[in-house]
DNA sequence: TCGGGTTGTAAACGGGCGTATACTTAGCCA
DNA sequence: TGGCTAAGTATACGCCCGTTTACAACCCGA
C-alpha cells in the first residue's frame, strides 16, 4: 500500500508519463510502464486520467512552449532559433514537447492532439509574429518552413544520434533560419 | 485458392507491403493487412520473407534513392533539392522511402534498418559529394543539416497536411538549402 | 470505536499482434 | 493417371495492450 494520497499519486503518474512520453513517444509507452515508473497501480491511470490518450493530452497541455524564443527583436530571431535548435541537437531538452510531437505523430488516436498543439503553439504564433513585425509576406509559409527545420533536426538527432554542435554549426543554422524567414 | 504461383504471390505481397508501409508506416501496418491487400494468406508473409521486419527491410532496399538529385553541378544542388522537396510537399511521392523512414523510425525493431538506410543512401553520399567538389569543410555537418530539413518538411506535411508550393516557396527553399550547404 | 467512503490492488477481459503448425489442395511428371 | 511435391489455408499459440471489475485496506468523522 502506498501513500494513500490521491493527488500525490496522480502527480507521480503524471510525471512518470511526462518523462516516458518524452523519451519513447506515445506508442511505445504502455500504461504499465507508467504505473511502474510511478510506483502505482495500473488501474489508476484509467481512474485518474480517463485513458492513456487523455493523459497524454494533459501532459502536452502542461508543457511550456518555445514561445519564449519568439520574444525579442525579429532580427535576432534566426540566431535565437539556431541556438535553441543547436542546444536541442546535442543536449537533452528539459521540455519534452517536441520530442513527444515527433515520436507520437504516427498514432491516429492522438494525431489531432499533436497537430493542434503544433499549430497553436508553434506555427501560428510564429506566423503572427512575422505578420506583425516587418514584412508580412508569406508569413504562414515561412512559419511552416521554420517549423519543418525544427522537426527535422529533432528527427535526425533521434535517428542517427546526437552531434555536438560547434559554433560554426550555429552560424550555419542561423543562416538557414534567416533564409527561411526572409520575406 | 489462388494462382498457385510462388513468385507471383511473393510479388503481390511485396507490393502490398510497399504500398502500405509508405502509407501508414511500419508500426501501423499489420501482416494481416498486407496479406489482405495482396489477397494472400497471412502465413505466407512469414514463409516468404521470414518476418515482417525482414519484409520491411527488403522493401526499403528496393527503393530508389534520391541520389539522382545529387547528380549534376554543385551550384545547382540547392535548387534541385528545393524542387524535390517542394514536390514532395504537395504531391504524393512515387517513392515511399522517405515516408517509410519518417513513419517507421520509432520502432526499435527496425530502427537500425532505418538509420543505416538514411546514412548510406542520403547523408554519406551527400557528404562525399560535398567533400569531393569544392570546399570539403564540415561536409558531414552540412549533409546532416540538409537531411534534417528534408525530414522535417516531410514530417510537417504529414502532421498538418500538404501545402501547395508556390514558386516563391521554391525560391525560399533554395535559399535555405544554399545556406545549409555553404561551406 | 466503528462504519462508510476513498484509495489502492489483483486479476481478468477482450482484442490485436507476429508467428508457428498441421492440414488441404493444385499442378506436374513419371 | 496416380502420386508426390510445392503452394496455399485455417487455426492456434503466446504475448502484450488498454481498460474494467470486484475486492481489500485505509483513514476520518460521527
Amino acid at each position: 500500500m502506498k501513500s494513500r494520497d490521491r493527488e500525490a499519486t496522480r502527480q507521480r503518474l503524471f510525471h512518470a508519463a511526462r518523462s516516458l512520453f518524452a523519451e519513447y513517444g506515445y506508442e511505445h509507452v504502455t500504461v504499465r510502464m507508467i504505473a511502474a515508473e510511478a510506483d502505482a497501480n495500473v488501474a489508476l491511470v484509467a481512474r485518474y486520467f480517463g485513458s492513456k490518450a487523455e493523459l497524454f493530452a494533459e501532459v502536452l497541455a502542461g508543457e511550456p512552449s518555445i514561445r519564449q524564443v519568439f520574444g525579442g527583436d525579429t532580427e535576432g530571431l534566426p540566431r535565437r532559433l539556431a541556438e535553441y535548435a543547436a542546444q536541442r541537437m546535442h543536449a537533452e531538452p528539459d521540455s519534452p514537447i517536441l520530442r513527444s510531437l515527433e515520436r507520437s505523430a504516427g498514432h491516429p488516436e492522438i494525431q489531432n492532439v499533436v497537430r493542434d498543439r503544433l499549430r497553436n503553439v508553434i506555427i501560428e504564433p510564429l506566423a503572427r509574429l512575422l505578420a506583425e513585425s516587418g514584412e508580412p509576406a508569406a508569413s504562414m509559409a515561412r512559419a511552416r518552413l521554420v517549423t519543418s527545420i525544427f522537426l527535422g533536426i529533432g528527427t535526425l538527432r533521434r535517428l542517427v544520434g546526437p552531434e555536438q554542435g560547434t559554433p560554426a554549426d550555429v552560424d550555419r543554422l542561423t543562416a538557414v533560419f534567416a533564409a527561411a524567414l526572409k520575406p
